[in-house]
DNA sequence: TATCCATTATGATATATATCAATGACAAAG
DNA sequence: CTTTGTCATTGATATATATCATAATGGATA
């Protein structure tokens, strides 16, 4: 399901898309996101695009492949915060911030557009509305953390793994790549472990679990969903907080 | 410390000065911000003051007291995203989004000021460079929310006790509310629990550890760092999380 | 084809934390 | 003052998950 970019498609990118899904935006203003998808270019498997402790890091917008943005601890450990799929804005926080506070990392190779502070907040003082917008694509990532923090905290392993996999599948129907049945997944057990706080080795037993309870599979790159409201019921998975409108 | 709000010292209210520690505001800014402290009433312990699944909720300017913003899970277990402290914004989400994903519930009787939905959008029209500022304002509390995140994936729960109670201290020192020294914290072992993704039962145990090894102390309502650096140490604390800087 | 390396898989054991149960301390209410 | 209820405390036990060790699988590469 990967589109070709044509100049007219850029007009209406993947991000232009979730920012008017928040409020009707003008012209000028379409025209002034577009020129973040300037400084398009590919990036390789593991090594960060932003790092921790750095200045003046840039944000991206992702137009293909996936990425995940996370912490490193003292002792070694990592926590994956989110995973980012096309479409998705990474690392505003670098750039709102002089020193970013995360990691943000390729996991596939994919391509994604540099958008330098300067340009962010360029565009917020000429289009106003524009940092709304933002505000407001920002509220709905923050909602999605907050949500993993509930995860983490309240939920078993199996509960855990089946709502992340939920969620992903509801994101990733938003822009094509995912349907009802299950979808492509490039995640590796271990990935799966730093971002649900779990050994790499649990991760692999929840997921032998919830197939022998037909409820979904995860193998050779694929979730599948075998039993779908089986599995939102299993983990209480409430998609409310995925699909904010704005006004 | 209690502060007497005074006409003058509205004008740089916490709040304010929050939003100006991320940009300079121009004193129309400033004044549109003071708009916000209209509408201030009290609240009593328990009711909540936002509540999840409503549409059409307020946000709230804290003034004095103590609030805590949480998710209900279906089988009734809580987990509380943050706590909130004079200065604070409450509630942003639930303004921006049609329908509230968390609810707000005072834990001491506190002081708040009411946003309404149109206070915010209409004041974010009239003065533009205000929502970049809520937007830094947001982005720091995102942060917050990450740092959480880490704390309940991957860190053993004394290392999150004292995690938590420090980056607690490092928020209330920012409004004179705390020393080095230590504090004085209104928070029940079952709301710290709720935070931290722990039994009541273990956050007790937890406490008494941290006291024998002579680290900090948690009694009679004070929250005492008998060796600050050391539990610093010892929890990995990091505060670069809190002091990001706009310009 | 053989070698390598990352990933998935599975058993045995250890450990952190939850749960259950009971008691004490103390403040608010009658 | 009793009574009541919330909160803190502690012991005994149960359970979820981590850790350690070891294979199996399979794609990439030489």
């Amino acid at each position: 399901m990967n589109m070709v970019l044509t100049p007219a498609s850029i007009q209406i990118s993947p991000f232009a898309r979730k920012l008017s899904s928040f409020m009707n935006l003008s012209p000028t203003e379409s025209t002034e996101i577009s020129e973040f998808h300037r400084r398009r270019r590919g990036f390789a498997v593991g090594v960060d695009m932003i790092h921790q402790g750095q200045c003046n890091q840039s944000a991206y917008v992702l137009a293909s492949g996936w990425a995940c943005s996370y912490k490193i601890l003292h002792d070694g450990t990592r926590q994956i915060v989110d995973f980012q799929i096309p479409g998705d804005f990474m690392g505003l926080r670098s750039v709102l911030f002089r020193v970013a506070d995360h990691n943000v990392e390729p996991i596939t190779p994919l391509q994604a557009s540099e958008v330098k502070r300067r340009d962010l907040l360029d565009a917020f003082a000429r289009s106003p509305r524009l940092s709304t917008a933002v505000l407001w694509a920002a509220s709905r990532d923050e909602a999605m953390v907050v949500e993993h923090l509930v995860n983490l905290g309240r939920r078993s392993a199996a509960q855990r793994m089946g709502h992340f996999l939920l969620e992903l599948a509801t994101r990733l129907q938003l822009v094509g790549m995912a349907t009802r049945a299950g979808y492509a997944c490039p995640l590796s057990q271990y990935l799966l472990a730093d971002a649900l706080g779990l050994s790499a080795v649990h991760v692999n037993r929840v997921l032998r679990e919830l197939r022998e309870e037909g409820l979904m599979t995860f193998q050779k790159g694929r979730v599948v969903f075998d039993d779908y409201d089986g599995l939102v019921e299993f983990c209480s998975f409430d998609r409310s907080y995925l699909d904010q409108e704005g006004v």
